[in-house]
DNA sequence: GCACCCGATGTACGTCGTACAGTTGGCGCA
DNA sequence: TGCGCCAACTGTACGACGTACATCGGGTGC
């Protein structure tokens, strides 16, 4: 800690604020902290943010910024915009953390306003009107931040081993409700308490989000 | 404030929390302000609850219990479905600041569990073996939640004009984007800003979930 | 009438965000 | 070379937060 290599601006606090988030949660992220971590004086990080906020902010549209948008081709429309909904998901995938922050900033950041007039475009060649597309896009957009940002028991990070226990005891706990209750959760048992992370959790949800869509035009 | 009429108890402790969260946010409940509500001392709570994450999965524990299960039916898995979803989002929607923590007591939560069997039997129904369906109804939960939750600008709470005022202002801001390159995104401005709280937001995507379950059979 | 113990109090500590005022170091210009 | 300015940072302080620990009162059961 105490770097002080390099002065201070807005990207490497947003970037020590991202890496400290994955490393140790959204709540580890502390202006005092984000100082300590860069050998400077709590108040310092006030000339760079107007407050905590405005840092926030800076992190979600990192986040929105981050998503690499496919360029536009000649598939058809649902092909495409499952590629969009999937770079959104890898993107955000690194950083479950602060994903959930991500939608306040699609609206604003630059990058998220290209990114929604994409999504936009595509529902409009699936034959939605833009209303409707408007809807469905900013739902979407939330569904996906649910898919990353999920929430198992990651409210506070611990190492793997233990975070490995927990998931055994949580299989665990539902294997031993009474079996003629609940026969279907005893089976999905292992895939509820352990889906979130999974490449194949995110690959089936992006399908029925994109079946979805087809489904309502 | 400063009741003090009853005794304290878990049930009058969560229902006061609920109301300030509806009425201020999330960040409005605080031990201290529960206290003060309840004419009581900040460490009068630590009686009833062992710290504040407890009052929260407690909080959390309510909403999940607030859902009102359709009775099984005849009908087609789909339909069924889509009553549940429906269930879920009305038991959400009158609490849109405490909605995105309901999703860690729905395999605590006694409600939560017979909910989640719920929808695995009718997942079963539509032919998707265990581990998908886990997985597919872990998704379908988190995004009804996102569907309530949403997250407009109401990270701070205002009075309703004001709002209105800044639905104004950022339908605007949209609307005076270049539009050779934003032209969807202006033709949806309004939808894209007003569309969180109205019902046939909700409509539409609970219809595009189900159809998405439908889709990827 | 007495003891017990549930439910509350009182005090104190460390951490948080941040207001406000003061200080510096390096660059433009003389 | 020297001077002044202003962007960037420091120092101090305040109120609110969660909560550990010790204490206490009063209603209930004997």
């Amino acid at each position: 800690m105490a770097k002080r290599n390099q002065r201070l601006s807005r990207d490497v606090i947003v970037d020590c604020a991202m890496a400290l988030a994955d490393a140790e949660g959204l709540e580890a992220v502390t202006i005092r902290r984000l100082a300590q971590e860069n050998g400077v004086t709590p108040m310092a990080m006030y000339w760079h943010f107007n407050d905590k906020e405005a840092l926030l902010d800076a992190l979600a549209a990192h986040l929105v910024e981050a998503v690499k948008l496919p360029p536009p081709s000649e598939a058809p429309w649902d092909a495409q915009l499952r590629d969009v909904l999937e770079a959104i998901a890898v993107a955000l995938r690194p950083h479950p953390a602060v994903a959930g922050m991500a939608a306040r900033q699609v609206l604003v950041a630059d990058a998220g306003l290209e990114l929604t007039e994409r999504v936009l475009a595509l529902l409009a060649e699936a034959g939605l009107e833009p209303r409707r597309a408007a809807e469905v896009a900013t739902f979407l957009f939330c569904s996906v931040v649910a898919l990353v940002a999920g929430d198992p028991g990651q409210r506070e990070v611990v190492t793997p081993e233990d975070l490995e226990d927990r998931l055994r005891l949580k299989t665990a706990t539902l294997a031993a409700l009474p079996p003629t209750r609940f026969p279907h959760l005893i089976a999905a048992a292992p895939g509820l308490v352990s889906c979130f992370g999974q490449d194949d959790f995110f690959d089936l949800n992006l399908d029925l989000l994109v079946q979805g869509v087809r489904g309502i035009r």
